[in-house]
DNA sequence: GTTGGGCTGGTACCTGGGTACCTGGCTGAC
DNA sequence: GTCAGCCAGGTACCCAGGTACCAGCCCAAC
Protein backbone atom coordinates (compact mmCIF):
# COMPACT_ATOMS: atom_id res chain seq x y z
CA UNK A 1 0.00 0.00 0.00
CA UNK A 2 1.51 3.35 -1.17
CA UNK A 3 0.45 5.78 1.65
CA UNK A 4 0.26 9.73 0.04
CA UNK A 5 -0.04 12.79 1.43
CA UNK A 6 -1.22 15.73 -1.07
CA UNK A 7 0.07 19.11 -0.70
CA UNK A 8 -1.68 22.11 -2.77
CA UNK A 9 -3.28 25.52 -1.61
CA UNK A 10 -6.56 25.02 -3.53
CA UNK A 11 -8.91 22.67 -2.60
CA UNK A 12 -10.16 21.74 -6.01
CA UNK A 13 -6.72 20.53 -7.03
CA UNK A 14 -6.36 18.34 -3.66
CA UNK A 15 -10.02 17.29 -4.10
CA UNK A 16 -9.58 16.35 -7.54
CA UNK A 17 -5.79 13.76 -6.99
CA UNK A 18 -7.27 12.67 -4.54
CA UNK A 19 -9.98 11.59 -6.76
CA UNK A 20 -7.41 10.29 -8.94
CA UNK A 21 -5.85 7.94 -6.69
CA UNK A 22 -8.33 6.67 -4.19
CA UNK A 23 -9.45 4.99 -7.63
CA UNK A 24 -6.78 2.98 -7.27
CA UNK A 25 -6.42 -0.63 -4.48
CA UNK A 26 -3.08 0.04 -4.22
CA UNK A 27 -2.51 4.11 -3.21
CA UNK A 28 -4.37 5.53 -0.07
CA UNK A 29 -4.44 8.81 0.32
CA UNK A 30 -3.22 9.61 4.08
CA UNK A 31 -3.40 13.39 4.98
CA UNK A 32 -3.42 16.54 2.72
CA UNK A 33 -2.19 20.14 3.68
CA UNK A 34 -2.91 23.59 2.07
CA UNK A 35 0.51 24.89 2.26
CA UNK A 36 4.57 23.70 3.28
CA UNK A 37 3.79 24.24 6.93
CA UNK A 38 0.91 21.68 6.90
CA UNK A 39 2.74 19.14 4.67
CA UNK A 40 5.59 19.26 7.38
CA UNK A 41 3.28 18.99 10.29
CA UNK A 42 1.87 15.92 8.32
CA UNK A 43 4.77 13.69 7.32
CA UNK A 44 5.87 14.47 10.97
CA UNK A 45 2.65 12.97 12.31
CA UNK A 46 2.63 10.14 10.27
CA UNK A 47 5.83 8.62 9.33
CA UNK A 48 4.50 6.02 7.19
CA UNK A 49 4.10 7.97 3.96
CA UNK A 50 5.68 7.14 1.45
CA UNK A 51 4.94 9.53 -1.51
CA UNK A 52 4.38 13.85 -0.97
CA UNK A 53 2.86 15.61 -4.20
CA UNK A 54 3.58 18.89 -3.58
CA UNK A 55 2.76 22.23 -4.99
CA UNK A 56 5.29 24.68 -5.53
CA UNK A 57 3.09 28.11 -5.25
CA UNK A 58 1.93 27.51 -1.79
CA UNK A 59 0.92 30.66 1.05
CA UNK A 60 3.53 30.08 4.24
CA UNK A 61 6.13 27.62 2.82
CA UNK A 62 5.97 27.21 -0.84
CA UNK A 63 7.08 23.55 -2.45
CA UNK A 64 10.14 23.86 -2.88
CA UNK A 65 11.67 25.45 0.78
CA UNK A 66 9.50 22.35 1.77
CA UNK A 67 11.15 19.81 -0.06
CA UNK A 68 14.52 20.87 1.47
CA UNK A 69 13.26 20.75 4.89
CA UNK A 70 11.15 17.25 4.27
CA UNK A 71 14.56 15.78 3.62
CA UNK A 72 16.28 16.54 6.82
CA UNK A 73 13.26 14.41 8.02
CA UNK A 74 14.42 10.93 8.71
CA UNK A 75 11.59 8.85 7.33
CA UNK A 76 11.42 11.63 4.71
CA UNK A 77 8.91 10.50 1.93
CA UNK A 78 9.76 10.97 -1.97
CA UNK A 79 8.39 14.17 -3.07
CA UNK A 80 6.77 14.45 -6.97
CA UNK A 81 6.57 18.16 -7.54
CA UNK A 82 3.07 18.78 -9.32
CA UNK A 83 2.88 22.44 -10.82
CA UNK A 84 1.36 24.24 -13.78
CA UNK A 85 4.68 26.16 -14.88
CA UNK A 86 7.38 24.26 -16.73
CA UNK A 87 10.02 27.11 -16.05
CA UNK A 88 13.52 25.51 -16.08
CA UNK A 89 14.82 27.31 -12.54
CA UNK A 90 11.80 25.65 -11.08
CA UNK A 91 12.16 22.43 -12.23
CA UNK A 92 15.99 22.11 -11.31
CA UNK A 93 15.80 24.00 -7.96
CA UNK A 94 13.46 21.42 -7.49
CA UNK A 95 15.61 18.70 -8.17
CA UNK A 96 18.42 20.37 -6.21
CA UNK A 97 15.85 20.22 -3.11
CA UNK A 98 15.24 16.85 -3.48
CA UNK A 99 12.56 16.45 -5.46
CA UNK A 100 12.82 12.64 -7.07
CA UNK A 101 9.58 13.69 -9.70
CA UNK A 102 8.24 16.61 -11.71
CA UNK A 103 4.59 16.80 -13.00
CA UNK A 104 2.51 19.09 -14.87
CA UNK A 105 -0.73 19.51 -13.80
CA UNK A 106 -1.60 19.31 -17.51
CA UNK A 107 -0.45 15.20 -17.56
CA UNK A 108 -2.77 12.84 -17.20
CA UNK A 109 -4.11 10.85 -14.75
CA UNK A 110 -2.18 8.02 -16.20
CA UNK A 111 1.09 9.95 -15.76
CA UNK A 112 0.21 10.96 -12.10
CA UNK A 113 -0.81 7.01 -10.92
CA UNK A 114 2.17 5.91 -12.22
CA UNK A 115 4.87 8.76 -11.14
CA UNK A 116 3.33 7.65 -7.76
CA UNK A 117 4.24 4.18 -8.06
CA UNK A 118 7.54 4.53 -9.80
CA UNK A 119 8.66 7.45 -6.97
CA UNK A 120 7.34 5.16 -4.17
CA UNK A 121 9.56 2.15 -5.58
CA UNK A 122 12.56 4.11 -4.98
CA UNK A 123 12.37 5.58 -8.82
CA UNK A 124 12.26 8.52 -9.90
CA UNK A 125 10.14 10.46 -12.89
CA UNK A 126 9.72 13.88 -14.82
CA UNK A 127 7.34 14.83 -17.37
CA UNK A 128 8.28 14.90 -21.05
CA UNK A 129 8.03 18.44 -21.53
CA UNK A 130 10.55 19.15 -18.99
CA UNK A 131 13.10 16.71 -19.40
CA UNK A 132 14.67 19.03 -22.16
CA UNK A 133 15.69 21.43 -19.76
CA UNK A 134 17.47 18.84 -17.30
CA UNK A 135 19.50 17.38 -20.45
CA UNK A 136 20.87 20.63 -21.25
CA UNK A 137 21.76 21.34 -17.65
CA UNK A 138 23.51 17.81 -18.03
CA UNK A 139 24.90 18.78 -21.30
CA UNK A 140 25.98 22.02 -19.89
CA UNK A 141 27.56 20.78 -16.72
CA UNK A 142 30.33 19.37 -18.77
CA UNK A 143 31.74 15.41 -20.74
CA UNK A 144 30.70 13.18 -17.57
CA UNK A 145 34.58 11.40 -18.12
CA UNK A 146 35.44 12.19 -14.48
CA UNK A 147 38.99 12.82 -13.87
CA UNK A 148 40.09 9.54 -12.78
CA UNK A 149 41.31 9.99 -9.31
CA UNK A 150 42.19 6.09 -8.24
CA UNK A 151 45.04 6.31 -11.74
CA UNK A 152 47.04 8.74 -8.97
CA UNK A 153 47.13 6.09 -6.37
CA UNK A 154 46.46 9.16 -3.42
CA UNK A 155 46.32 7.65 -0.16
CA UNK A 156 43.30 7.96 1.91
CA UNK A 157 45.13 10.99 3.67
CA UNK A 158 46.26 12.67 0.60
CA UNK A 159 42.87 12.47 -0.35
CA UNK A 160 41.69 14.01 2.47
CA UNK A 161 43.73 17.17 2.11
CA UNK A 162 43.16 17.00 -1.85
CA UNK A 163 39.38 17.42 -1.23
CA UNK A 164 39.85 20.44 1.14
CA UNK A 165 42.43 21.96 -1.34
CA UNK A 166 39.23 21.65 -3.75
CA UNK A 167 37.18 23.44 -1.04
CA UNK A 168 39.66 26.34 -1.01
CA UNK A 169 41.36 25.98 2.34
CA UNK A 170 44.93 26.79 2.78
CA UNK A 171 46.92 24.90 4.92
CA UNK A 172 46.39 26.40 8.19
CA UNK A 173 43.05 25.37 7.70
CA UNK A 174 43.33 22.16 6.49
CA UNK A 175 45.63 21.66 9.56
CA UNK A 176 42.81 22.64 11.71
CA UNK A 177 40.06 20.50 9.78
CA UNK A 178 42.07 17.42 9.87
CA UNK A 179 43.68 18.07 13.52
CA UNK A 180 47.15 18.03 12.06
CA UNK A 181 50.14 19.97 12.23
CA UNK A 182 51.24 22.12 9.30
CA UNK A 183 53.91 20.32 8.69
CA UNK A 184 52.26 17.18 7.84
CA UNK A 185 49.95 18.95 5.45
CA UNK A 186 52.58 20.07 3.67
CA UNK A 187 54.24 17.00 3.06
CA UNK A 188 50.69 15.32 2.04
CA UNK A 189 49.93 18.31 0.01
CA UNK A 190 53.39 18.02 -1.59
CA UNK A 191 52.97 13.84 -2.15
CA UNK A 192 49.22 15.17 -4.00
CA UNK A 193 50.85 17.73 -6.26
CA UNK A 194 54.04 14.84 -7.07
CA UNK A 195 51.06 12.46 -7.82
CA UNK A 196 48.73 14.47 -9.56
CA UNK A 197 51.15 16.41 -11.41
CA UNK A 198 49.45 19.24 -10.59
CA UNK A 199 52.17 22.59 -10.62
CA UNK A 200 50.58 23.99 -7.23
CA UNK A 201 47.28 23.88 -4.96
CA UNK A 202 44.89 26.15 -8.01
CA UNK A 203 45.78 23.11 -10.40
CA UNK A 204 45.09 20.25 -7.52
CA UNK A 205 41.75 22.31 -6.82
CA UNK A 206 40.67 22.25 -9.95
CA UNK A 207 41.49 18.83 -10.32
CA UNK A 208 39.61 17.98 -7.30
CA UNK A 209 36.65 19.76 -8.52
CA UNK A 210 36.79 17.70 -11.92
CA UNK A 211 36.94 14.90 -9.95
CA UNK A 212 33.99 15.56 -7.72
CA UNK A 213 35.87 15.08 -5.04
CA UNK A 214 34.83 18.57 -3.94
CA UNK A 215 31.69 19.29 -5.57
CA UNK A 216 30.78 23.15 -5.92
CA UNK A 217 28.50 23.65 -2.91
CA UNK B 1 5.26 13.21 -41.44
CA UNK B 2 8.07 11.95 -39.09
CA UNK B 3 11.21 10.46 -40.80
CA UNK B 4 13.08 7.93 -38.76
CA UNK B 5 15.77 6.32 -39.50
CA UNK B 6 16.52 2.70 -37.12
CA UNK B 7 20.28 1.96 -36.65
CA UNK B 8 20.76 -1.54 -34.76
CA UNK B 9 23.04 -4.20 -35.44
CA UNK B 10 20.40 -7.13 -35.16
CA UNK B 11 17.96 -7.76 -37.73
CA UNK B 12 15.33 -8.60 -35.61
CA UNK B 13 15.68 -5.49 -33.44
CA UNK B 14 15.66 -3.35 -36.64
CA UNK B 15 12.46 -5.20 -38.20
CA UNK B 16 10.29 -5.03 -34.59
CA UNK B 17 11.00 -1.18 -34.70
CA UNK B 18 10.12 -0.86 -38.12
CA UNK B 19 7.03 -2.99 -37.53
CA UNK B 20 5.54 -0.80 -34.58
CA UNK B 21 7.03 2.27 -36.38
CA UNK B 22 5.44 1.77 -39.50
CA UNK B 23 1.82 0.94 -38.20
CA UNK B 24 1.42 4.61 -37.50
CA UNK B 25 0.32 7.31 -40.34
CA UNK B 26 2.48 10.07 -39.08
CA UNK B 27 5.81 8.23 -39.18
CA UNK B 28 8.09 6.70 -42.10
CA UNK B 29 10.89 4.50 -41.86
CA UNK B 30 13.46 6.33 -43.85
CA UNK B 31 16.35 4.06 -43.58
CA UNK B 32 18.15 1.37 -41.40
CA UNK B 33 21.41 0.94 -40.80
CA UNK B 34 23.20 -2.04 -39.05
CA UNK B 35 26.24 0.12 -37.54
CA UNK B 36 27.05 3.38 -36.39
CA UNK B 37 28.87 4.29 -39.84
CA UNK B 38 25.91 3.44 -42.03
CA UNK B 39 24.28 5.83 -39.83
CA UNK B 40 26.30 8.75 -40.59
CA UNK B 41 25.56 7.63 -44.32
CA UNK B 42 22.07 7.36 -44.51
CA UNK B 43 21.69 10.61 -42.77
CA UNK B 44 24.31 12.38 -45.08
CA UNK B 45 21.65 10.70 -48.21
CA UNK B 46 18.99 12.15 -46.70
CA UNK B 47 18.97 15.60 -45.42
CA UNK B 48 14.99 14.99 -44.30
CA UNK B 49 15.48 12.74 -41.34
CA UNK B 50 13.68 13.81 -38.24
CA UNK B 51 14.67 11.30 -35.65
CA UNK B 52 17.69 8.53 -35.28
CA UNK B 53 16.90 5.96 -33.12
CA UNK B 54 20.08 4.38 -31.93
CA UNK B 55 21.56 0.91 -30.40
CA UNK B 56 24.42 1.92 -28.25
CA UNK B 57 26.54 -1.73 -29.09
CA UNK B 58 27.06 -1.58 -32.75
CA UNK B 59 30.00 -2.82 -34.99
CA UNK B 60 32.26 -0.55 -36.81
CA UNK B 61 30.91 2.36 -34.93
CA UNK B 62 29.46 2.56 -32.13
CA UNK B 63 26.05 4.14 -30.81
CA UNK B 64 27.87 7.41 -28.87
CA UNK B 65 30.22 8.29 -31.09
CA UNK B 66 27.98 8.11 -33.88
CA UNK B 67 25.73 10.29 -32.15
CA UNK B 68 28.78 12.55 -31.54
CA UNK B 69 29.35 12.91 -35.15
CA UNK B 70 25.92 13.36 -36.39
CA UNK B 71 25.78 16.46 -34.06
CA UNK B 72 28.65 17.93 -36.51
CA UNK B 73 25.93 17.27 -39.57
CA UNK B 74 24.36 20.22 -40.30
CA UNK B 75 20.70 18.68 -40.50
CA UNK B 76 20.86 16.35 -38.11
CA UNK B 77 18.06 14.43 -36.60
CA UNK B 78 17.20 14.15 -33.43
CA UNK B 79 18.63 10.99 -31.72
CA UNK B 80 16.92 8.62 -29.11
CA UNK B 81 19.31 5.65 -27.61
CA UNK B 82 17.61 2.98 -27.51
CA UNK B 83 19.23 0.30 -25.41
CA UNK B 84 19.37 -3.13 -22.99
CA UNK B 85 21.24 -1.73 -20.34
CA UNK B 86 20.71 1.07 -18.08
CA UNK B 87 24.18 1.58 -17.61
CA UNK B 88 24.16 5.17 -15.80
CA UNK B 89 27.73 5.70 -17.40
CA UNK B 90 25.97 4.91 -21.08
CA UNK B 91 23.28 7.82 -20.12
CA UNK B 92 25.13 10.57 -19.24
CA UNK B 93 27.71 9.52 -22.06
CA UNK B 94 24.75 9.58 -24.14
CA UNK B 95 23.43 13.12 -23.54
CA UNK B 96 26.61 14.68 -23.30
CA UNK B 97 26.77 13.19 -26.95
CA UNK B 98 24.01 14.77 -27.73
CA UNK B 99 20.85 12.54 -27.63
CA UNK B 100 17.80 13.91 -26.60
CA UNK B 101 16.01 10.62 -25.57
CA UNK B 102 17.04 7.42 -23.99
CA UNK B 103 14.84 4.57 -23.94
CA UNK B 104 15.53 0.97 -22.66
CA UNK B 105 14.33 -2.16 -25.08
CA UNK B 106 11.95 -2.99 -22.38
CA UNK B 107 9.95 -0.03 -22.93
CA UNK B 108 6.47 -0.44 -24.43
CA UNK B 109 5.78 -0.03 -28.39
CA UNK B 110 3.58 3.32 -26.74
CA UNK B 111 6.65 5.04 -25.56
CA UNK B 112 9.10 3.84 -28.67
CA UNK B 113 5.86 6.08 -30.35
CA UNK B 114 5.62 8.87 -27.87
CA UNK B 115 9.27 9.21 -27.69
CA UNK B 116 9.92 9.55 -31.43
CA UNK B 117 6.93 11.79 -31.72
CA UNK B 118 8.57 14.16 -28.74
CA UNK B 119 11.57 14.46 -29.88
CA UNK B 120 10.50 15.01 -33.59
CA UNK B 121 8.39 18.20 -31.87
CA UNK B 122 12.18 19.14 -30.30
CA UNK B 123 11.37 18.01 -27.26
CA UNK B 124 12.99 15.32 -24.91
CA UNK B 125 12.56 11.82 -23.04
CA UNK B 126 13.71 9.43 -20.43
CA UNK B 127 12.83 6.28 -19.72
CA UNK B 128 11.61 6.46 -16.04
CA UNK B 129 14.06 3.82 -15.43
CA UNK B 130 17.02 6.22 -15.87
CA UNK B 131 15.79 9.40 -14.53
CA UNK B 132 17.17 8.83 -11.62
CA UNK B 133 20.62 8.36 -12.65
CA UNK B 134 20.20 11.70 -14.75
CA UNK B 135 18.55 13.31 -11.41
CA UNK B 136 21.43 12.12 -9.03
CA UNK B 137 23.87 13.63 -11.67
CA UNK B 138 21.87 17.13 -11.89
CA UNK B 139 22.00 17.12 -7.92
CA UNK B 140 25.62 16.28 -7.72
CA UNK B 141 26.46 19.31 -10.19
CA UNK B 142 25.63 21.12 -7.63
CA UNK B 143 22.62 23.98 -6.82
CA UNK B 144 21.27 25.85 -10.02
CA UNK B 145 21.73 28.99 -8.61
CA UNK B 146 25.77 29.69 -10.28
CA UNK B 147 27.41 32.02 -8.84
CA UNK B 148 26.27 35.36 -10.43
CA UNK B 149 29.52 36.62 -11.55
CA UNK B 150 27.79 39.97 -13.03
CA UNK B 151 26.36 40.90 -9.36
CA UNK B 152 30.66 41.16 -8.56
CA UNK B 153 30.89 43.89 -11.93
CA UNK B 154 34.24 43.10 -13.01
CA UNK B 155 35.29 44.79 -15.97
CA UNK B 156 36.30 42.85 -19.31
CA UNK B 157 39.80 42.63 -18.60
CA UNK B 158 39.36 41.27 -14.95
CA UNK B 159 36.97 38.49 -16.21
CA UNK B 160 39.86 37.77 -18.90
CA UNK B 161 41.90 37.47 -15.32
CA UNK B 162 39.74 35.71 -13.63
CA UNK B 163 38.90 33.02 -16.29
CA UNK B 164 42.91 32.23 -16.86
CA UNK B 165 42.83 31.78 -12.91
CA UNK B 166 40.08 29.43 -13.45
CA UNK B 167 42.17 27.63 -15.70
CA UNK B 168 45.07 27.26 -13.15
CA UNK B 169 47.29 30.17 -14.64
CA UNK B 170 50.43 31.49 -12.79
CA UNK B 171 50.59 35.48 -12.91
CA UNK B 172 53.20 34.73 -15.28
CA UNK B 173 51.18 32.88 -17.32
CA UNK B 174 48.58 35.08 -17.30
CA UNK B 175 51.02 38.09 -18.20
CA UNK B 176 52.36 36.17 -21.08
CA UNK B 177 49.19 34.94 -22.52
CA UNK B 178 47.28 38.47 -22.57
CA UNK B 179 50.48 40.26 -23.36
CA UNK B 180 50.76 42.61 -19.87
CA UNK B 181 53.56 43.09 -17.75
CA UNK B 182 53.43 40.75 -14.50
CA UNK B 183 52.28 43.74 -12.39
CA UNK B 184 49.39 44.40 -14.57
CA UNK B 185 48.17 40.80 -13.63
CA UNK B 186 49.21 40.73 -9.86
CA UNK B 187 46.72 44.54 -10.40
CA UNK B 188 44.22 42.53 -11.93
CA UNK B 189 44.39 39.78 -9.81
CA UNK B 190 43.89 41.88 -6.43
CA UNK B 191 41.04 43.92 -7.90
CA UNK B 192 39.52 40.24 -8.69
CA UNK B 193 40.08 39.11 -5.51
CA UNK B 194 38.85 42.73 -3.35
CA UNK B 195 35.65 42.76 -5.73
CA UNK B 196 34.56 39.06 -5.57
CA UNK B 197 35.25 38.76 -1.88
CA UNK B 198 38.04 35.75 -2.47
CA UNK B 199 40.90 35.56 -0.33
CA UNK B 200 43.58 33.88 -2.31
CA UNK B 201 43.88 32.41 -6.24
CA UNK B 202 42.56 29.05 -5.18
CA UNK B 203 39.07 30.47 -4.25
CA UNK B 204 38.70 32.98 -6.88
CA UNK B 205 39.49 29.97 -9.33
CA UNK B 206 36.32 27.80 -7.68
CA UNK B 207 34.23 31.03 -8.90
CA UNK B 208 35.50 31.12 -12.13
CA UNK B 209 34.85 27.28 -12.27
CA UNK B 210 31.31 27.70 -10.57
CA UNK B 211 30.13 30.88 -12.72
CA UNK B 212 30.81 28.69 -16.01
CA UNK B 213 34.27 30.74 -16.60
CA UNK B 214 36.25 28.14 -16.99
CA UNK B 215 34.47 24.93 -17.46
CA UNK B 216 36.60 21.72 -16.79
CA UNK B 217 37.35 20.67 -20.11
C1' DG C 1 62.27 -9.86 12.40
C1' DT C 2 62.84 -6.71 9.16
C1' DT C 3 61.21 -4.23 5.58
C1' DG C 4 58.29 -1.10 3.16
C1' DG C 5 54.67 2.21 3.08
C1' DG C 6 51.55 5.32 5.19
C1' DC C 7 51.03 8.90 8.60
C1' DT C 8 52.80 12.29 11.39
C1' DG C 9 56.00 15.78 12.57
C1' DG C 10 60.11 18.89 12.22
C1' DT C 11 63.76 22.36 10.20
C1' DA C 12 65.49 25.24 6.73
C1' DC C 13 65.10 27.66 2.62
C1' DC C 14 63.32 30.08 -1.57
C1' DT C 15 59.74 31.86 -4.54
C1' DG C 16 55.40 33.15 -6.08
C1' DG C 17 51.34 35.30 -4.52
C1' DG C 18 49.17 39.00 -2.42
C1' DT C 19 49.12 43.90 -0.39
C1' DA C 20 49.77 48.77 -0.46
C1' DC C 21 50.38 52.70 -2.93
C1' DC C 22 51.66 55.48 -6.81
C1' DT C 23 52.01 57.10 -12.01
C1' DG C 24 50.06 57.90 -16.40
C1' DG C 25 47.26 57.41 -20.62
C1' DC C 26 42.72 56.97 -22.47
C1' DT C 27 37.66 57.55 -22.84
C1' DG C 28 33.14 58.98 -21.94
C1' DA C 29 29.90 61.57 -18.98
C1' DC C 30 28.59 65.77 -16.95
C1' DG D 1 37.31 71.16 -18.96
C1' DT D 2 37.49 68.07 -15.48
C1' DC D 3 36.21 64.19 -13.35
C1' DA D 4 35.61 59.24 -12.81
C1' DG D 5 36.71 54.76 -14.15
C1' DC D 6 39.34 51.31 -16.70
C1' DC D 7 43.67 49.79 -18.16
C1' DA D 8 48.57 49.35 -17.90
C1' DG D 9 52.60 49.62 -15.33
C1' DG D 10 56.03 50.16 -11.35
C1' DT D 11 58.22 49.54 -6.50
C1' DA D 12 58.57 47.62 -2.09
C1' DC D 13 57.37 44.43 1.34
C1' DC D 14 55.62 40.23 3.78
C1' DC D 15 54.07 35.71 4.10
C1' DA D 16 51.77 31.55 2.64
C1' DG D 17 52.99 28.04 -0.30
C1' DG D 18 56.12 24.85 -1.99
C1' DT D 19 60.74 22.15 -1.84
C1' DA D 20 64.11 19.26 0.30
C1' DC D 21 65.33 16.18 3.61
C1' DC D 22 65.07 13.88 7.83
C1' DA D 23 62.91 11.03 11.79
C1' DG D 24 59.77 8.33 14.54
C1' DC D 25 55.60 5.44 14.89
C1' DC D 26 52.61 1.87 13.37
C1' DC D 27 51.15 -2.02 10.81
C1' DA D 28 50.88 -5.49 7.33
C1' DA D 29 53.55 -8.32 4.25
C1' DC D 30 57.28 -11.20 3.40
Amino acid sequence: MIRVVIADDQQLVRDGFSQILRSQPDIHVAADAADGRQLLDAVRRDPRIDVALVDIRMPVLDGLHATRELAAIPHAPAVIIVTTFDDDAYVLDAIASGARGFLLKRSSAHDLLSAVRTVAAGGAILSAEITGAVLDRVRSTGPVTRVDLAAHQLTARETDVLTLIGAGLNNDEIARNLHLSMSTVKTHVANVLAKTGSRDRVRAAILAIQAGLSPPP
